[in-house]
DNA sequence: CCTACCGATCGGTAGG
DNA sequence: CCTACCGATCGGTAGG
């Protein structure tokens, strides 16, 4: 109470070192996943001691959880925050779709989307880790799917659209984005996921010259 | 040459227990990744002394290489090996789709797909590792590539068909396929994958009620 | 294939 | 936030 140093200046300090610490974890865990990063190798990259940093968080798995839940603040941001102004229904899917592509495209994390490698990572197993990663794609999907309803009401899309093919669909074309950005390094990808995203959800792609179906059935 | 044993059934065995170990690697791969396969518990799952499970492959990278030699024959087994006798072009791809859906369907592995957790794991990487997946994976495009154009000069796809575009979505629509099967546990994932197959390269899937296209352009 | 061992690194704790 | 330390495990080697 008496002869300490501004607390109020060590709380901000103690925030900036755990967004810090958040932050090179996010590029750490893009690349080499949530199990690639370990307390030394985080530590000695942003010259802080493994009990100093583990102070933050505790054990290495509330240090993943925090983790996952800096990924989808930036996800947040950088997707359906850009679209936030954009109306409901076909509008905001064709917005968000391309900001989701948009957010690959730039590059924003060295190895691509933090979630994608994540699901990947932790598909097969349980745990907390597990769970939240789940939790938050529903919750992606969850936004989808009201978006979708949305259009459908508004004669956007036929009143038959099977809505959860469509979601699938949908994050199977970001998936291959990811794939092909970050396994083959091709700058094409994202042309390819607009013109499928434009298949699925219809919208304005200049370089959009092949016809919608690919084939006929027999 | 005189006072050994049967030298014979010595070279068999070692193969034997080669086989083991890799069956059992694939399996852990497939669920932990790549990295998450350790020689220590690899030895101790099986049985023998990691020094004896080293002396087979001789460094962690060498099993590691040898794993994805090993999944690379099961998928060459299981889905172009089990349409060979399919005539080239449209008939070969819609078999070779269907085998690719039933593969993942029967669980052949535990965690799924061994190439897209290997993908997704190395493809921020380089290395010899990362060059074996990218290659497999590379391989398996071309003889897609070779089939979709062998459909298109049989009129079975039309002429001004982007091929890359196409394979791009059918590795979409597989990857998808393994993201819902494995992170969310939906077993209607199948179904809604061999749906997105036929709308990319027709058939006659029963379950196919909806329209092609879902939304028109503006 | 084994035992016995190596240095390095893992996540984590004690105590300040 | 630090130093100093813990037991466990990592990939790998020596020698048989």
């Amino acid at each position: 109470m008496l002869a300490r140093m501004s607390p109020r200046k060590s709380v901000v300090e103690t925030r900036h070192t755990r967004r810090r610490i958040l932050d090179h974890s996010l590029r750490i865990a893009s690349v080499d996943g949530l199990e690639g990063l370990t307390i030394g190798r985080l530590a000695n990259d942003l010259g802080i001691s493994k009990a100093g940093l583990l102070g933050h968080f505790g054990t290495k798995q509330a240090l993943q959880l925090a983790v996952v839940d800096a990924a989808a603040e930036l996800f947040t941001q950088e997707v359906p925050g850009r679209v936030r102004t954009v109306p409901s229904g076909m509008p905001w899917l064709r917005a968000a779709a391309e900001a989701w592509v948009s957010y690959l495209e730039r590059d924003v994390l060295p190895g691509g989307c933090f979630f994608t490698a994540a699901a990947a990572e932790f598909d097969g197993r349980g745990g907390p880790v597990h769970d939240a990663i789940a939790g938050l794609n529903a919750l992606w999907q969850r936004d989808l799917r009201i978006h979708l309803r949305r259009a459908i009401s508004d004669g956007d899309l036929p009143p038959d659209t099977d809505v959860d093919q469509l979601i699938y669909e949908l994050v199977g074309t970001m998936l291959a984005l990811n794939h092909f950005m970050q396994l083959h390094r091709d700058r094409s990808a994202p042309t390819r996921a607009r013109r499928a995203l434009h298949r699925l959800l219809g919208g304005t792609p200049a370089d959009l010259t092949s016809p919608t179906r690919y084939a006929d059935g027999p």
